[in-house]
DNA sequence: CTGTTAGCGCATTCAG
DNA sequence: CTGAATGCGCTAACAG
């Protein structure tokens, strides 16, 4: 188990008989040292087993080399994607990626947000729990750290976003649509997620503007379990033959998996798309017509973002239409 | 952005007319303070919007209140559940689990253990990446730190593990199958993963021992990539009517899909198990038969060990079998 | 190129 | 109950 205390610096000095300021030069690296001291001081450290003392290098120090991460929820593909694609990003220079989950809370992301602060970070990157509520958590991030908002953002912080341009995301889901479903026979629904963050609160607008204002809607969550209670209903209220646009995969799934288990026939009966396009979800059978986020690029453009130490920005991924098994094939409805 | 420099106790203590020591009294509780005291401090910190310095106070310290955990990869959603678990269940300690992903690199697990130890965390949880490979890693992080392998575990290193009894669970695949299919006309095929980590080893000792030794068995990796071409090299190589048992959800996911896209049915031209039934996977459609891991109890019992600072123990937990739509109800081949 | 020294921010002795 | 002083482990100035 745990050693009684671990070699220090001065350990290693004073069994290589140097200076801890050789030591520290040697290993480090930021200074020239004579090679056969050099020799001496790597032996001593692995003599000794010695590990860097990280957190008296950062109290020393600015830097820490370290960037968190705060997700609203682990279990969501989604965030899990993205997070997987920020430590990658963030591994070739060099930089540690913690994560943290809010679980869904405001306290536990408040939480996050004054562990990473009080660990020095040099960034801080925040998918937020809630549209307004988050809020809070954010103006103190962005007051102490460079802050960049991911995915979800809360308006009027001075911080900077990487996402995606959900209303345009919806208008291709809209081109897509119109081109191979009769919106007469077979009308848009859309299960969505209650506008509690910007992206539910986004793709709403977006269906409502390219679709109809009056599209009928039944708002949740951003879960399976919401879109299996939402085809339930969809099938008890006799909207039979619709086509039903989602504000996620990981909701579509949800309705897929009950239109399936009731008995109705996809894309026959019922046409779905999803929203993201990533992670397991996607691989789902039937394959799901969804609108894939370019995730790797939006973890590059952080990384990029946070190594060039400029002012706050923002910028707006252009999602694509991923074609799969839960839409017929384009024209095929209105040619046929 | 960034502020020029944020607040330090000693700021505080000037602002409020006392010293240091009453700042850091008051603001962590440790003794009891004048209340008048108390509120010229409080209101102070308030002003300034005073946050602690978690590396300061990490530097005189032992302990940072911090458990880091490390997992092969976070978008295999049986860790991200794992992680989220653990996540929860350490919030109410107050207790900051931090996140690394080893993105299925030695190198990069190395450098998580390395990371941890120089942040001086209380406790490390390890799912290691390799069964034999990661033994440097493990045996650096238990000779400083209280290490507890989970779900995968390194044989010969003297730090605690947690996890499921994986011979167990194909016990339990094995009853239920020879309870309802008819083993001649059906026969048994693994999916599983290389004998590269633990789990993989024993899931497939368990397969060999509870059903046959000289079982057929394709090898490949946890992800739904390997479960599609596995599914499809079965069908090329005339294995039509098999009964499959695999090694993970996110493996019989990929199966599934295969299979129902080349028109084949399920359970009726072949039947499906997975394992570990957690996360979105466990949703698919058909719902998977599959052996659930407790890993609600598993992230308790970690805390647990960690709280009570004993000797390195390792605790296997016993799976439960979970009958899904992928296999057909019990009983109903061999009475039918 | 190397050694000595100071100080990062904090919690904790030890006096009072 | 409060304040002054010490040092956690490290790196960056500075002087040699």
């Amino acid at each position: 188990m745990a050693a009684h205390r671990s070699a220090t610096m001065a350990d290693v000095a004073r069994l290589a008989g140097v200076s801890v300021a050789t030591v520290s030069r040697t290993l480090s690296g930021t200074r020239a040292v004579d090679p056969a001291m050099q020799r001496k001081v790597t032996e001593a450290a692995a003599e000794l087993n010695y590990q860097v003392n990280l957190v008296g290098r950062a109290l020393r120090q600015t830097r820490t080399s370290t960037v968190g991460l705060i997700v609203p929820d682990l279990e969501n593909p989604y965030f899990s994607a993205l997070a997987q694609q920020l430590a990658r990003a963030f591994s070739a220079p060099g930089i540690d990626l913690l994560v943290f989950s809010a679980d869904g809370s405001l306290e536990t992301e408040a939480r996050g947000v004054r562990s990473f602060l009080g660990r020095q970070v040099d960034a801080l990157v925040l998918i937020p729990v809630h549209e307004q509520l988050s809020e809070a958590s954010v103006a103190i991030a962005a007051a102490a750290v460079h802050t960049i908002q991911l995915d979800r953002h809360v308006p009027g912080t001075a911080s900077s976003y990487v996402g995606v341009s959900n209303r345009a995301g919806m208008r291709l889901v809209r081109d897509h649509i119109t081109e191979c479903v009769d919106l007469d026979a077979q009308p848009v629904v859309y299960v969505g997620a209650a506008p509690g963050s910007s992206s539910a609160h986004e793709r709403l607008d977006g269906v409502r503007r390219w679709f109809s204002p009056e599209v009928p809607t039944l708002l949740g969550d951003f879960s399976a379990a919401w879109g299996r209670e939402a085809a339930a209903r969809l099938l008890a209220d006799g909207w039979e033959g619709a086509t039903i646009v989602t504000a996620a995969d990981i909701i579509a799934l949800g309705v897929v998996s009950h239109l399936l288990h009731q008995g109705r026939s996809i894309p026959g009966d019922f046409r779905v798309i999803g929203f993201d396009g990533v992670g397991a979800v996607a691989l789902a059978h039937p394959s799901l017509t969804t609108v894939r986020q370019p995730v790797e690029e939006m973890a590059q453009s952080i990384r990029a973002l946070i190594e060039s130490d400029e002012e706050p920005s923002s910028r707006w991924f252009e999602p694509e239409l991923v074609l799969g098994a839960t839409s017929p094939a384009s024209g095929s409805e209105l040619s046929g």
